[in-house]
DNA sequence: CTCTGTCCCTTTGTCCGACAAAGCTAGAGC
DNA sequence: GCTCTAGCTTTGTCGGACAAAGGGACAGAG
């Protein structure tokens, strides 16, 4: 599409990849092709060296390029080995992206409501007993600290993380992702802002888990509604849902990073 | 979480992050907090080795940090400046993630009902004229190239992209964009297998923009659900929803990936 | 025999210095 | 004013170097 050639071109544009790209593209060929499993070790960088015939700085910034896109990682041995994108950092950096776009909590909000409502309805229908221990070993935990806030946030991003994986759908899982990731931050602030807040999110959690084991669907999306409309009225009380992400979000940014 | 201390701790973990995730690290809470705008050049690979006082190959791997998470580029004259990560580079590496989880197409055609069905009816309800436009110039391409399998799939994707882009969500337009990475290279192969596959698109598509039109929600949703299931109809031919999509998009993923 | 401390080898993270190729800049020449 | 070239800058790559930390083998203590 780049440039219309009249005739049938004679060659094909040439490849002028940097070298610490190609190797980079090398080892993420043969992880995506299957040839290096996950868990595999990939050598050392002097192995590398060796087998790509380039210069170990070169190598270790094809390195780095895999590392960050979550290819391989180092164990605590610090060597390397392949290893299977984890949902929740990939999603950081979309997550990142979208405060960088200046996205608002009105967008979120939307975007949430189908996925949520998505994921429930997923569960309900196909979560298994283990799914339902793990969601109801969540709300024994936020039912302890329905008084502290903060770890009640992270127990509600945690729920819905199993609400989702309930689901069996992991193109759904890591959809909502990001937008989830988003939300956590401000669960802590309408909580501790609003009296009712805590006890309203452990109710709601507490009928989700209801409907999950009845097979209940109207009764899993009715109440996936609500909590999210709490979260929605709780929030307008302190900022206007046409607001960015952005300032909400940086106090938050760097400790989640931190996996 | 790592480890529990029975007591509060004395010590904070120390921060023993090498040289260049610090100088990554760096560089990106300039970017994310706004100092440094999208758009701004980031000093040459000198001036960083000045600024932070390391080495150049040290700074030279926090900046493929930085290029891979989407954070910076490199212009034509391979000057560094920050830019704002781009949707389908992101929903690239969840794509390949997800072929590596071995997702299956049954998941792919769940989620992607629930996320199409979203973006049509924020489409419907806040597409612009420009939108509908663009929506409109898509189609006419379409039908020009209907009987030209590749051509028309490559129609197919952009045309959701952009009734996802007239949403104006863009957390729907991220969300949506792993998934549909992933439909793309199986759209081709349908509309070559199917022979009534492709007007029946182009068809669905006319009915989309003209939902869009006339603010017809339900009409919208309706076409939506029609196409998807078009889609798993004339897929099921070919295969089981329940295969991995590893195998079909294998062949297309190294075009895919060259932007 | 198990546990522990030590020594050695490997590997990583970082640094230094170097050079060719490609871009950019500024002045020479018209 | 325009073009062209020479020189400076910047990137991509290379070779070599070294300290720190990990891992393994091995000897000695309990």
């Amino acid at each position: 599409m780049e440039f219309d050639l009249p005739v049938a071109p004679l060659f094909r544009p040439i490849d002028v990849a940097p070298a610490y790209q190609k190797v980079a593209d090398a080892i993420e060929r043969e992880i995506v092709n299957g040839r290096i499993k996950p868990g595999d070790p990939i050598g050392t960088e002097h192995d590398l060296v060796r087998q790509f015939g380039v210069n170990r700085s070169t190598i270790r910034e094809g390195i780095r390029v895999l590392e960050e896109g979550g290819l391989i990682r180092r164990d605590s041995s610090r060597r390397l080995h392949a290893c299977l994108p984890r949902y929740s950092k990939l999603a950081s950096r979309l997550s990142r992206a979208l405060v960088l776009h200046e996205v608002t909590f009105r967008e979120l909000y939307e975007a949430s409501m189908t996925l949520e409502v998505a994921s429930i309805e997923g569960a309900v229908e196909r979560a298994t007993e283990e799914n339902i221990a793990e969601l109801a070993g969540n709300l024994a935990r936020s039912e302890a600290v329905v008084g502290d806030a903060a770890m009640l946030a992270e127990c509600d991003a945690e729920f819905h993380v199993l609400v989702a994986k309930a689901s069996q759908n992991r193109v759904l899982q890591l959809a909502r992702e990001p937008a989830a990731q988003l939300f956590y931050p401000t669960t802590e602030m309408i909580v501790t802002g609003v009296a009712e807040g805590g006890p309203r999110l452990v109710a709601a959690h507490r009928h989700l888990i209801d409907a999950i084991r009845r097979r209940d669907r109207e009764a899993g999306v009715l109440w996936t509604r609500r909590h999210l409309q709490d979260w929605r009225r709780g929030f307008e009380k302190i900022a206007s849902l046409d607001r960015s992400v952005e300032h909400m979000y940086m106090e938050h940014a760097q400790a989640a990073r931190r996996r």
